[in-house]
DNA sequence: TGGCAGGGTCATA
DNA sequence: TATGACCCTGCC
């Protein structure tokens, strides 16, 4: 099925797609995003302010594309909220288009625990052979794609196997926080809906996530937008715009983060990252 | 070819 | 509260 979704803006799929909240949408030749979401795999092209979805959603297709994208929020108004942080100005113009995803708690968690001390091309890699070796195939336009393995799949896998992935030492964390999960020692359901400081807390209980993944776990699949993950990127950045480029620690920048933006710390902060990381990168 | 850093976490002191 | 180890990969 194709849908064409019209007057999305402010919306940038490259941003979005490549702006390391979810790893597996993978650019095509045709300049569109390929990516499995669930059992769903999802092309998207954006051309302009229309967003052209090819998919295999087979009931609610807009339902599932519109809150995927979380095309419903008025992020012109979250961008002008913003801009009235004077620092902010240049990383909301340069980023305008960039949107929080709304992901799959289990995915966003096993994915994020992948990502400590990692880099984005080995995220990814791990993440697609960790699908391809314990999800479950899904044939689109001709070609295999896998969807992400289960809790209970992971739960049963040798940690030996589970190196296989190349995610290193990760392997017994995941194995780890994936048992956790299946037995119902950890519910990702009910910690969505927890406040902010048990929620964290819990997801802190899973081995191998600590205070920046457990705000990504927050900030990507639960919807908690006061939720700022500091990772180097937003250390640097923090430091560059309201520290004079001192060296400052995680729970200073947090704290002082929390308090400047509130309840918009999670927008900030993805335009921030977006921002500095591009920045840095291109020179 | 070898050293280093990459969206942190964990164990130890 | 502060340090160092940790798997693997790509880049210089």
């Amino acid at each position: 099925m194709i849908t064409v979704f019209e007057n999305i803006y402010p919306f940038d799929l490259e941003a979005i797609a490549e702006g390391g909240q979810a790893f597996r949408w993978k650019l095509q030749n045709d300049g569109s995003y390929i990516g499995v979401v669930g059992q769903y795999v999802i092309k998207a092209l954006q051309q302009g302010d229309k967003l052209k979805i090819e998919s295999n959603i087979e009931q609610g297709f807009n339902n599932v594309i519109e809150e995927y994208f979380d095309l419903q929020r008025d992020y012109k108004a979250i961008e002008n909220q913003l801009s009235l942080y004077e620092e902010l100005v240049p990383a909301v113009k340069y980023c305008s288009g960039y949107r929080v995803l709304r992901q799959e708690p289990w995915e966003t968690t096993i994915s994020f625990i992948i990502s400590a001390n990692n880099n984005i091309r080995n995220i990814k890699n791990s993440i697609e052979l960790l699908c391809r070796l314990y999800g479950e195939p899904i044939v689109f336009g001709g070609k295999t794609f896998y969807s992400f393995p289960t809790p209970d799949s992971l739960a049963r896998a040798c940690e030996t196997d589970l190196g296989d992935t190349r995610c290193g030492y990760r392997a017994r964390y995941i194995k780890g926080a994936a048992e956790m999960i299946a037995c119902k020692d950890i519910d990702l359901v009910k910690i969505k809906d927890l406040p902010a400081l048990e929620a964290k807390r819990e997801l802190i209980r899973l081995p191998g996530v600590g205070p920046k993944v457990a705000d990504c776990i927050l900030l990507y699949s639960m919807q908690r937008f006061d939720a700022i993950p500091v990772d180097v990127w937003i250390k640097r950045a923090l430091e560059n715009l309201y520290f004079k480029g001192e060296n400052t620690s995680l729970k200073t920048l947090q704290t002082f983060a929390k308090e400047r933006f509130g309840p918009m710390a999670g927008f900030a902060q993805q335009y921030l990252f977006h921002y500095f990381r591009t920045i840095r990168s291109t020179g």
